[in-house]
DNA sequence: CTCTTGACCATGT
DNA sequence: AACATGGCCAAGA
């Protein structure tokens, strides 16, 4: 299996309300780093079925110019299922972090 | 095939 | 907290 289908497996694991980072998904699955699991939501084949707006780096920051056309988008969609922001572009990571089961 | 770039992260300033 | 540097590895030119 391809890393980024690996990488789209637990992207999809997370649940509403919650958010998780690049870093923690590069750490859970063996051989990827975080570059790659950024590599593979660039080139997301299904935007629909994988909610990459729910994947954010390490300090909360969100990406600026990807993610469904823009932050606003992915800020509206968070806020929408309950994710806290801290400023505009910061999830709050200290209540809805999300860590996938191994 | 080589070179550059990049949805990142850790560390230092 | 924000910015700069080095490292990681894959995809694009």
């Amino acid at each position: 299996m391809d890393y980024k289908q690996r990488v789209y497996r637990v992207v999809k694991k997370i649940p509403k309300g919650k958010v998780s980072t690049y870093g923690s998904i590069s750490k859970y699955i063996k051989g990827v780093t975080p570059r790659m699991v950024g590599r593979a939501l660039h080139t997301n084949p299904d935007p629909a079925s994988i909610p990459c707006h729910r994947v954010v780096d390490r300090d909360g920051k969100v990406a600026e110019h990807f993610a469904f056309g823009g932050w606003r988008e992915q800020r509206r969609r968070l806020i929408n299922e309950g994710v806290g922001f801290i400023d505009p572009t910061h999830v709050d990571l200290g209540k809805h972090s999300w860590q996938s089961k191994k």
